[in-house]
DNA sequence: AATCGTCTGCTTTTT
DNA sequence: GCAGACGATT
């Protein structure tokens, strides 16, 4: 039974979860308690007589899937929290297809293509498919091909351009290889549910309740999932802040949240407002900047905690001295005040920008963590593994044969393979039957054909092994890797036997949480794949150790997060606004970021500007941002650093010696 | 097949 | 000013 207390929660939030029926459009603010509505509401479903089972709440994140999942888990009794499914739109879209995409033409064991896999398969089709004098960058060609799926538009008939022929033989391809990418994970799923009325009422009827999440970061594909699936019953409950829409480079449509009306008529709209996150020298300084965006939901953020620190504006000289100022005072405050690290977060608009705070950092022996850059994932040793795995469960699966057919090398050289590639492409079918083939195996050297076969009779057992019903993919994986010698391979490409053994035993982790996997899950490596494609978010040992510090991150990265004293770098015209968004006219959203920035801060708020920044290599003076005259001025402390420097006695030349003294201790 | 050098072109990145 | 990509070299 649910323990929860409607009690605890505010008047309007109260409305939120009481409104059971029909659309529901929660405005939630900044650190107004969404994900606290979000299962409140949940818990009184069920009190009111939901089965939850039928309850659906589709986020974006697995972090907030996962958070969301745990907080119900407290609220509620486990049987019946572990009833209700809490999904990603990815991971929701792809048990969809996983169930019926037989009937889209595709087989159901298909693959899922990263971005690296989908930017090689553009690659190979535009070197295949253009002139001579055509160029054509496969990045510009992923992006535009992602965009247009994601806005349902079909691949040209006529392939009179450049970009309408990649996008159709791209699109075809993926078919030929029975794989799908992020986008059509969505878009397929749309298709199946659209074209197939059963599956449709299946799923309509499996889900009666449903929430969606950040609702204002939803692009076209997702509104229209959300819709089919909500029938006429439309008990559709979104929560989301069109304030904290910074996405929209990324297909995000505001226009879903501000025009929620216009799709589901009628709602019931709660608003909430009362902060239980920052000062009101920070919810003022947020509020009048927001202001200024011409088209949004109007709300007043406001705290009933009283005072708190003004905002502070530093302009430093450069960007050398305004990561000092801030990394020192960082420093200060944690011996001062007894402030841990984690309590600091640095936020910018580049993640280029986390150099010079790095190296400062490093100087004054502080632990800090950078959110962000290059996944576990992404790493070489892992990315073979997984493409191991993956040609086991799919051979078809080409851009994994590509990427391990000759590593550890076996004679399968790349010459070879351009042809064997050559001769599947005419031949309509995949690399893997190629290999298989006899005649092109006769167009082959001897000693060629039998390595291929070698290498084919290798993948072909293991195959078969792994589809016996008792098998141990586990520990089928693990003698595939040693028959293989991948372990002496990585010896043979790595610099320093220390890099080796790192990369080794980041195999053993894959390996570990596959053997975790099957202990918990009935979906085999099929399904170990499927999480791994879409929750590339873990990290390895090392870098969980290093959780605590300063953080350092960028304002995208830092929505939905919150730090007691957040410090936001780089306010300068052309960093934020950044040059490009100006040019693109999305000046409205670079505003939101700079709120999604300001409002992260819980306590105390410090912006700052330079007057010269080092860009591409070179000095260039720089303007403060158009954005600092919106802010309240009222709230403001302005200070230049120079001058505060300077300054012969007083508080701040005291507190610059005691950051000397600090570092000359801490060094 | 690997490595070296030159060229290019610079955001943000939930899945 | 640097990383990533690609072509020329051994």
């Amino acid at each position: 039974m649910a323990t929860f207390r409607l009690f605890d929660l505010n008047d309007a939030q109260q409305r939120a979860v009481r409104s059971t029926e029909g659309p529901l459009l929660i405005l939630a603010g900044a650190g107004t308690g969404k994900t606290r509505v979000i299962t409140a509401r949940v818990a009184y479903l069920i009190t009111q007589g939901a089965d939850p089972s039928h309850i659906l709440a589709v986020t974006f994140t697995n972090k907030a899937a996962t958070e969301m999942r745990e907080r119900l888990a407290r609220i509620l009794d486990a049987d019946a929290a572990s009833k209700v499914t809490m999904s990603t739109f990815h991971a929701l879209c792809l048990r969809i297809l996983r169930a019926n995409i037989d009937r889209l033409g595709y087989k159901n064991n298909f693959s899922i293509y990263d971005e690296g896999d989908q930017l090689g398969l553009i690659r190979k089709i535009i070197t295949r498919t253009s002139a001579r004098d055509e160029r054509l960058d496969p990045n510009l060609a992923k992006n535009l091909i992602s965009k247009a799926k994601n806005n349902s538009w079909k691949p040209p008939e006529n392939e009179d351009t450049l970009l309408g022929a990649v996008f159709a033989r791209y699109q075809s391809e993926l078919k030929n290889l029975n794989a799908v990418d992020f986008d059509d994970l969505l878009a397929l799923a749309v298709r199946l549910l659209n074209e197939h009325p059963d599956v449709r009422d299946r799923w309509r009827d499996r889900f009666r309740y449903l929430m969606v999440d950040e609702f204002q970061d939803t692009n076209k594909l997702q509104l229209e999932l959300v819709t089919l699936l909500a029938d006429e019953r439309r008990n559709v409950a979104v929560v989301g802040d069109d304030d904290q829409s910074i996405y929209g480079w990324r297909g995000a449509e505001v226009s879903n949240i501000l025009e929620f009306e216009h799709h589901f008529p009628n709602p019931t709209i709660v608003t909430l407002e009362q902060n239980y996150r920052s000062t009101n020298a920070i919810l003022g300084t947020a509020s009048a900047l927001i202001g200024n965006n011409p088209r949004r939901r109007a709300k007043k953020l406001w705290s009933a905690s009283e005072g708190g620190e003004k905002v502070r504006l530093i302009e430093a000289p450069n960007d050398r001295e305004e990561a000092q100022f801030v990394t020192e005072e960082i420093q200060r405050k944690n011996f001062a005040d007894g402030d841990a690290w984690e309590n600091f977060a640095v936020l910018f608009r580049m993640n280029a920008q986390s150099r010079l705070l790095e190296e400062n950092l490093r100087r004054l022996n502080i632990p800090y963590r950078i959110v962000g850059g290059k996944s576990f994932f992404d790493r070489r040793e892992i990315k073979d593994l997984l493409a191991y795995m993956n040609l086991l469960v799919n051979p078809e699966d080409d851009a994994s044969l590509l990427r391990i057919i000759n590593t550890p090398a076996r004679g399968l050289s790349a010459p070879m393979v351009a042809r064997a590639l050559e001769w599947s492409v005419q031949h309509k079918c995949s690399l893997w039957r190629a290999l298989g083939d006899r005649e092109f195996l006769a167009e082959v050297s001897a000693r060629t054909a039998s390595s291929i076969r070698a290498f084919v009779e290798m993948v072909g057992d293991y195959e078969t092994k792994l589809a016996e019903p008792l098998s141990n993919p586990a520990a089928l994986v693990t003698k595939l890797i040693g028959e293989i010698g991948y372990a002496a391979e990585l010896r043979r490409n790595c610099k320093t036997a220390e890099e080796a053994a790192l990369r080794e035993s980041n195999v053993g982790d894959i390996l570990r949480d596959l053997s975790l996997f099957l202990g918990r899950s009935t979906k085999g490596l099929r399904g170990f794949l499927d999480e791994v494609a879409l929750d590339q978010e873990r990290e390895d040992e090392e870098e969980e150790e290093i959780k605590s510090g300063v953080t350092l991150i960028t304002m995208h990265a830092a929505k939905g997060l919150e730090f007691k004293h957040v410090y936001l770098i780089g306010l300068e015209e052309g960093l934020l606004p950044h040059e490009r968004s100006k040019a693109e006219g999305s000046i409205d959203e670079e505003r939101r970021l700079l709120y999604v920035g300001i409002t992260r801060a819980m306590r105390t708020l410090t912006l700052s500007y330079c007057r010269n920044r080092t860009k591409y290599g070179s000095v260039a003076s720089c303007a403060p941002s158009s954005f600092i005259k919106e802010l309240a001025p009222e709230l403001l402390d302005q200070i230049d650093l120079e001058k505060m420097l300077s300054a012969p006695v007083g508080e701040a030349s005291a507190k610059s010696r005691f950051a000397q003294m600090r570092a000359a201790l801490a060094g």
